[in-house]
DNA sequence: AGCACGCCGACT
DNA sequence: GTCGGCGTGCTC
C-alpha cells in the first residue's frame, strides 16, 4: 500500500501519435488519469505544443529519455468507432504513410470549414414503394451474401430503393449503415427521402458543416443515436460501433478517391471495414468500373442485375450528330432544344469543360499561354474578366499580344460552358438557363438543382457535375456537345472515363417517361467508344477495353503504384526519381518474379503549383510484392530535403 | 513538418 | 565587423 503523496502509484506513460510524416511515435507522462487508444490530448512537442492521438496506454516508457507530462487531455472519451484504430493501422501499412496521418483522417475537426447553410430538410413519414420481382430478389441476395454485393442496373431501374430497403432491414435489426456517395450536394434529393424515411436516425456528413456540427454528428454515430450515415469519400471514417452495411452508389466515381496522401480509396477500405466488422457491402452503378466488371465477371463479387425501368421510363433515343465546325450547337440540338421547350420539357446540355474558353494560346504561331507556375493553358473566365489556371488556381489579365511572336490573335481554342451559356442566351432569347460547374458551385448548386427540378428553369448548362445523378422527371433532352472530350488524354483509363461519362448523362433522359433523346455531337463519330455508349453496347465496350488492358498489361490483370517526385528544384526532382528508380532496381527479387519498373519519367503535368513532376511506375501481378518493392526502397532511399515523394496505391490517374 | 542550431557571403 | 543564406538534427 503506498500512500496519495507517491506519484508513481498513479503515474502512468502513453504513447502519442502526430499528423508528421515521421515514423516515430512519442511517449508522455500522465498523472492521476487513465487514458485509451483514441483520444485526443495536447502534448508539447519541440518548442511549443501539438495535438495527438493517444494510440496506446499504459506503455513501458523508452529509457534515456526525458519523459514529459501531457499538456492536456481533450476528449472525455476516444472520439474513434469500434474499427478506426485497426483500420488506421492498416492503412498505413497499406497506403505506406504514417499512423498519425491516418488517424488524422478520422477525426471530424480535420475537415475543412466552410460556412454554407444547405436547405433545412424537414422530417416526415413518407411510404417506402413497393419492389418489383426483380428488386425484391436482389435485396434478398444482398442480405444473404457473404461476398461484397455488385448491384447492377441501368438508370431508372430503383438501385436506390433496393439500397434502402436494404438499409431499412439492418436498422431494424439494430445495426447501422454507412450510405455513400460520391458528392453530397448532387445528392440532396436522397437526403430528403433519407431523412423522410428514417428521421433523426439519420446523420449527414457534408463538407458544410462548422467543426462544432461535425463533432455533434459524429457523437451521434458513436453513440449509436444516428444509425444511418451519408456521406461522401471521407465518411467511411464516421465512428460506426455496430456497422452491418455499407452502400456505395454510384461505385465507379473517381471521387472515391483521395486526392491526396494518403491516397485511399473509400472502396477498398470499405472492403475492409466489411471483412473485419462482418458488415454487408453493396455497391451499385449502371456503369461498373473496368475493375468491378471483371470482380463480377470472375465472381469476387457476388452481383445481381436490374433490367426493368422502376419509374416507367425508357432508354432515351440516341442520335451522333456531327459537330458543328463553327458552332457549339450543330442544327439537330438546336431544333431539339426548340422542340423540347415547345413541349414545355426541358434539356440538359452536357460539356465537361469550365470557364468561357480553355487552353488560351495564340493562333498565330501556336504559343500556348501557359501559367505561371503550371505546365497547362490557362482558362478565359469571360464573367470575371481574368485567366485562371484550373490546376493551382493562378489567375491572371488576359493578354492581347502573344509574347512568342506579337501577333494580337490571342484567345482561347477550346469552348466552355460559360461560352455555352452566352449562345444560348443569343440564340433562345426567351428560355432560361442556368449553369452548374464547380465555378457556380458551393451553396448555389442544390438551390440550382432544386430550381430546375420546380421548373424554374428550361435549360441546365453543366460540366460532369449534371452527368451523376439527377433525376428530374420532366427532362426530355440531353445535349452532349463534345463527345469525345477526354478521349485523347495520355492515360489508359482515358476511354473508360468517356464512356462511363456519356453513359452517365444519357442516363439524364427518360427517367420517368419514354419519350427521352438525346443528341451526341462528335467529331469522332465511328470511334468504337462513342458508337457503343450511344447504342448502350455496355459488355461490348466492357470486354473490347478488358482484353486491350490485358494486351497491354494493365490494371486489373497487374497491379500498380505510383510514386510522383516532387521539387521546386527541376534538376533535384529529377535526379531523386532517378536515384528512387535505382533504389528500387536494387530489389533482385522484385524484377526475378516479374516485377517492373516503369520511368522515371516526366509527369504529363510536368509541373504543378511551381513544383517539378517525375514519377516511376511499379507494376506487377501480384501485389505483396509490389507493395514490398515500394516499402523497401522507401525506408533505403535518402533524398533531400526539398523533394518530396508522393506514393499512390493503385493509382488512378496518371497525369 | 516545424524549428532550432551552425557555419560561409555581401552589407549597415 | 554583423545580418542572413539554407544544410542537418531533433522533437517524448
Amino acid at each position: 500500500m503506498t500512500t496519495e503523496s507517491s506519484n508513481d502509484n498513479n503515474l502512468l506513460y502513453c504513447e502519442v501519435a502526430f499528423d508528421l510524416p515521421m515514423a516515430q511515435n512519442f511517449t508522455y507522462a500522465v498523472k492521476g488519469a487513465v487514458l485509451v487508444p483514441g483520444q485526443r490530448v495536447q502534448a508539447p512537442f519541440g518548442r511549443g505544443h501539438k495535438t495527438g492521438v493517444v494510440i496506446a496506454s499504459p506503455v513501458t516508457p523508452p529509457e534515456g529519455i526525458e519523459i514529459k507530462p501531457l499538456k492536456k487531455i481533450l476528449d472525455e472519451e476516444s472520439l474513434f468507432g469500434r474499427w478506426s484504430l485497426d483500420l488506421a493501422q492498416w492503412m498505413s501499412r497499406q497506403y505506406l504513410c504514417r499512423l498519425g496521418q491516418a488517424l488524422a483522417l478520422m477525426l471530424p475537426s480535420a475537415q475543412r470549414k466552410r460556412e454554407v447553410p444547405f436547405p433545412e430538410v424537414v422530417s416526415i413519414a413518407a411510404h417506402q414503394l413497393t419492389l418489383n420481382n426483380e428488386q425484391l430478389k436482389a435485396r434478398q441476395a444482398i442480405l444473404a451474401s457473404d461476398r461484397p454485393f455488385y448491384l447492377w442496373g441501368l438508370t431508372g431501374t430503383g438501385k436506390t430503393e433496393v439500397f434502402l430497403q436494404s438499409a431499412n432491414t439492418i436498422l431494424e435489426a439494430g445495426q447501422q449503415v454507412l450510405y455513400l456517395v460520391p458528392e453530397i450536394a448532387l445528392t440532396w434529393p436522397l437526403v430528403k427521402i433519407l431523412r423522410q424515411r428514417f428521421g433523426s436516425q439519420v446523420a449527414i456528413l457534408h463538407s458544410a458543416l462548422t467543426p462544432a456540427q461535425r463533432l455533434g454528428e459524429w457523437r451521434k454515430i458513436q453513440t449509436e443515436q444516428a444509425r444511418l450515415v451519408v456521406g461522401a469519400r471521407s465518411a467511411i471514417f464516421a465512428p460506426f460501433q455496430n456497422l452491418g452495411l455499407i452502400i456505395i452508389d454510384e461505385e465507379h466515381e473517381t471521387s472515391y478517391k483521395s486526392g491526396q496522401t494518403p491516397r485511399y480509396h473509400a472502396r477498398q477500405i470499405a472492403f475492409y471495414l466489411a471483412q473485419k466488422s462482418g458488415a454487408k457491402l453493396v455497391m451499385g452503378s449502371a456503369t461498373p468500373s473496368l475493375e468491378s466488371y471483371h470482380a463480377l465477371l470472375n465472381k469476387t463479387f457476388a452481383h445481381a442485375r436490374l433490367t426493368q425501368r422502376a419509374a416507367g421510363g425508357a432508354p432515351p433515343r440516341v442520335l451522333i450528330v456531327p459537330r458543328d465546325p463553327k458552332s457549339l450547337f450543330s442544327a439537330p440540338l438546336i431544333e431539339a432544344i426548340h422542340q423540347t421547350a415547345i413541349e414545355g420539357r426541358q434539356s440538359i446540355l452536357f460539356l465537361n469543360r469550365r470557364g468561357y474558353g480553355s487552353s488560351f494560346h495564340c493562333r498565330t504561331c501556336g504559343e500556348d499561354l501557359l501559367c505561371r507556375h503550371c505546365s497547362v493553358s490557362l482558362t478565359w473566365h469571360k464573367a470575371r474578366g481574368v485567366l485562371v489556371c484550373h490546376l493551382c488556381g493562378y489567375q491572371t489579365a488576359p493578354v492581347s499580344i502573344c509574347p512568342h511572336c506579337g501577333s494580337l490573335d490571342v484567345g482561347w481554342r477550346v469552348p466552355g460552358t460559360e461560352h455555352v451559356m452566352d449562345d444560348l442566351t443569343r440564340l433562345f432569347p426567351r428560355l432560361r438557363s442556368a449553369r452548374v460547374d464547380s465555378d457556380t458551385a458551393g451553396a448555389d448548386t442544390p438551390r440550382l438543382l432544386e430550381e430546375f427540378g420546380q421548373g424554374k428553369v428550361d435549360i441546365l448548362v453543366g460540366t460532369q457535375m449534371v452527368a451523376k445523378g439527377l433525376d428530374f422527371p420532366r427532362v426530355k433532352l440531353v445535349g452532349i456537345l463534345n463527345a469525345e472530350a477526354g478521349l485523347s488524354l495520355p492515360d489508359f483509363r482515358a476511354s473508360e472515363r468517356v464512356y462511363a461519362l456519356i453513359r452517365q448523362v444519357t442516363g439524364r433522359a427518360g427517367r420517368t417517361h419514354p419519350d427521352g433523346l438525346v443528341i451526341l455531337q462528335s467529331s469522332r463519330p465511328d470511334n468504337t467508344v462513342i458508337r457503343w455508349a450511344a447504342e448502350g453496347q455496355d459488355e461490348e465496350f466492357w470486354k473490347q477495353e478488358l482484353s486491350l488492358r490485358k494486351l497491354l498489361d494493365f490494371p486489373p490483370y497487374s497491379r500498380l503504384i505510383r510514386f510522383v517526385v516532387r521539387s521546386f528544384q527541376d534538376t533535384l526532382a529529377q535526379k531523386a526519381a532517378l536515384n528512387l528508380a535505382e533504389e528500387l532496381g536494387q530489389n533482385s527479387w522484385f524484377r526475378a518474379e516479374g516485377g517492373e519498373i516503369l520511368g522515371p519519367s516526366e509527369c504529363a503535368i510536368a509541373k504543378q503549383s511551381a513544383q517539378y513532376r517525375y514519377q516511376v511506375l511499379l507494376r506487377a501481378h501480384h501485389f505483396p510484392l509490389l507493395h514490398t518493392a515500394a516499402k523497401t526502397a522507401l525506408e533505403k532511399i535518402r533524398v533531400s530535403r526539398d523533394v518530396h515523394i508522393e506514393v499512390d496505391i493503385d493509382p488512378l490517374q496518371l497525369l
